[in-house]
DNA sequence: TTAGACTTCATACGTATGTATGAATATTGT
DNA sequence: ACAATATTCATACATACGTATGAAGTCTAA
């Protein structure tokens, strides 16, 4: 029962999960087109190059992860209920792998992929947006919007980036649904208490 | 002026900061002996072989790390008091390769290097105790100490692994020692809001 | 049906990697 | 001083990598 997905889709695909598990140095466009199930020389035909490639599947993922921050962000709500709501999604949404790469590429002192600072930027900008509007109907503490957002949205991206933390480190079962919202209310409410006047 | 410190400790050095920088797999070997004006045979007759190597990286920067929090943890000065104290040392400590690569190991699926899980055991270890201690006292609200840990540390690594979250993205230049403080207190002041009772 | 373009495939190429080898050189203990 | 040990060094080795090549196969349009 092999898939019919277009090759290069499946290419995305398994490049996608390979990355934001193992990064992109561990991983080799052999295990990519293997998994993928196309051949070897699938990656170069279709995209050019591997870090083609790479810059694809970010754009892709990205593409992802700033729909559904516009999408919430536009929503209905207070700015501080869409900003929880901002944090609850990147915390559960089930397949997300785009902050895992985005974070660990900002740890290397390599030049950025073109489309990740612009993503990075529109997302935090988002944020920001909602902290600013919240600042002027008096809902959200007075200060720099800019570390508003930097603080805000710390915690779930690197939960998100390193779920082994509270897995193997600090004891939290996070594998469990309801160990998981704990921790999710635990943030949010962490996030409420730093914004809120 | 070549320096006259023993092999072992140049590679130490040259290994922790291209690791830190670049990652495991991004660095070679060829990269770490050159760097530490050594032979290419030299990390596998003193070490054994590169993991060896990084293993050992590890538990050098790991160890400056943990003294560093056990000397902060063990002063003076309420809970609460002691918990900033960390979270601007993290933040400003002027080498600490520590934590991004901590970071970095705990984002992949690979198994953890043995060392690095017991480290950040103990460190989050200490900051729950603190937690604990304060909420002995009154000071610190009621909550799952681990959780509190986990946030409070959570801002301060990040920030620290991936330093171009502020500087290339968010617009804010900590470069600048002023700006650095800036940042370093919004840290700290939303912490305690999140901790204090 | 058949020409032309598109896609797959096996294989080859050059390079870089981590490690092994063994001879040369330093260092140490007596 | 000398024997034994410890370290350095150049080089070799096997393997894995990303990419290139060109033949084989497939699809599309007339």
């Amino acid at each position: 029962m092999k898939s019919n997905r277009p090759v290069p889709d499946r290419l995305l695909d398994a490049a996608a999960s390979l990355f934001a598990r193992e990064g992109y140095d561990a991983v080799s466009v052999r295990q990519i087109t293997s998994r993928a199930k196309a051949n070897l020389g699938a990656i170069t035909y279709h995209f050019g190059s591997k870090e083609a490639l790479f810059h694809a599947v970010i754009d892709r993922v990205g593409a992802h992860l700033a729909e559904r921050f516009a999408e919430i962000a536009g929503g209905k709500g207070t700015p501080l209920e869409r900003i929880r709501g901002i944090v609850t999604m990147v915390l559960s949404e089930p397949n997300l792998p785009a902050p895992a790469m985005i974070l660990r590429e900002l740890a290397t002192d390599r030049p950025l992929p073109p489309p990740l600072v612009a993503l990075m930027r529109r997302n935090l900008g988002e944020v920001m947006s909602l902290i600013r509007e919240g600042q002027a109907d008096g809902s959200i503490r007075a200060g720099d919007p800019a570390l508003f957002a930097m603080s805000v949205m710390a915690q779930p991206f690197l939960l998100r980036m390193a779920s082994r933390i509270p897995r193997d480190i600090a004891g939290v079962m996070h594998d469990d649904p309801d160990t998981h919202r704990a921790l999710v209310k635990h943030v949010v409410t962490t996030i409420t208490r730093s914004l809120a006047s």
